[in-house]
DNA sequence: CTCAGTGCAAACGATTTGCAGGGCC
DNA sequence: GGCCCTGCAAATCGTTTGCACTGAG
């Protein structure tokens, strides 16, 4: 099935780089202001092009914050993240302990699970001062 | 501290009341053309307005999902969310038996924990097809 | 040569905001 | 009577898309 023709570009690869160099959970935007540093004359289409594609891919994740924007992440090991509801700042949490049975879903609702997406909130400690 | 003044409306009641009697997910455009059902020419600025009103006084939860769209819900209890990928269907989830610890966060985040959405995706019955 | 990917700009959909008027407390 | 809330409309923000062009295979 599927693998449609792709090919690995400049563009591509540079913000793909920036994002795991960055070690962060940038915005779209917030990444093609950091790519434009390398490839001035970049469009902000082509960040998001590639973002989408990237992430189809599985190079990258792309998720989606309460704060509603979506947010980039190169870090594919499995963890969650935090987000201080007064800064939006986002750290990552490893060892959750945290499982979804995929069978009790089934029963309950219908649905072939496929992913869960947890997002905590919180306040940070710079903001809680 | 804080307890602004803050009045009870009638736009803001048959808002919440809908949302309550709908016992669904709905976006705010949503909610809004049901609601001009009962209130013709009530305003969508007005039904965001109260829409975030009421989920600051935790009247209502707001929640984003993946698709990266808010969504309302005046179910109050303890419950979680799966939605479906490709028709965007979210149905509700009970006793699933999970937790994340406080503790465990505060430790190594330095957040205060305030609150959990957690989104899973899946497949529905009707889309399985 | 072909066609996926690009830059640019316009289009879009969801949400927010400024304003003047209206009505509850 | 004050002032919170409203309807309306314009503005804003993030994201997507149509187009003509470029360049790698």
């Amino acid at each position: 099935m599927s693998s449609k023709k792709t090919r690995i570009t400049k563009q591509g690869k540079i913000i793909l780089n920036r994002l795991n160099y960055l070690n962060s959970h940038p915005t779209a935007t917030q990444l093609y202001d950091d790519v434009r540093k390398i490839i001035p004359d970049i469009s902000l289409g082509t960040v998001y092009r590639n973002l989408d594609k990237l992430s189809k891919q599985g190079e990258l994740v792309k998720f989606t914050t309460g704060d509603n924007s979506h947010r980039f992440d190169g870090n594919l090991t499995n963890h969650l993240h935090i987000r201080c509801i007064k800064c939006d700042k986002i750290k990552d949490i490893y060892h959750a302990n945290l499982t979804v049975k995929k069978l009790d879903i089934k029963e309950q609702t219908g649905f072939d699970m496929v992913q869960t997406h947890i997002e905590i909130t919180g306040i940070c400690s710079s903001c809680k001062r």
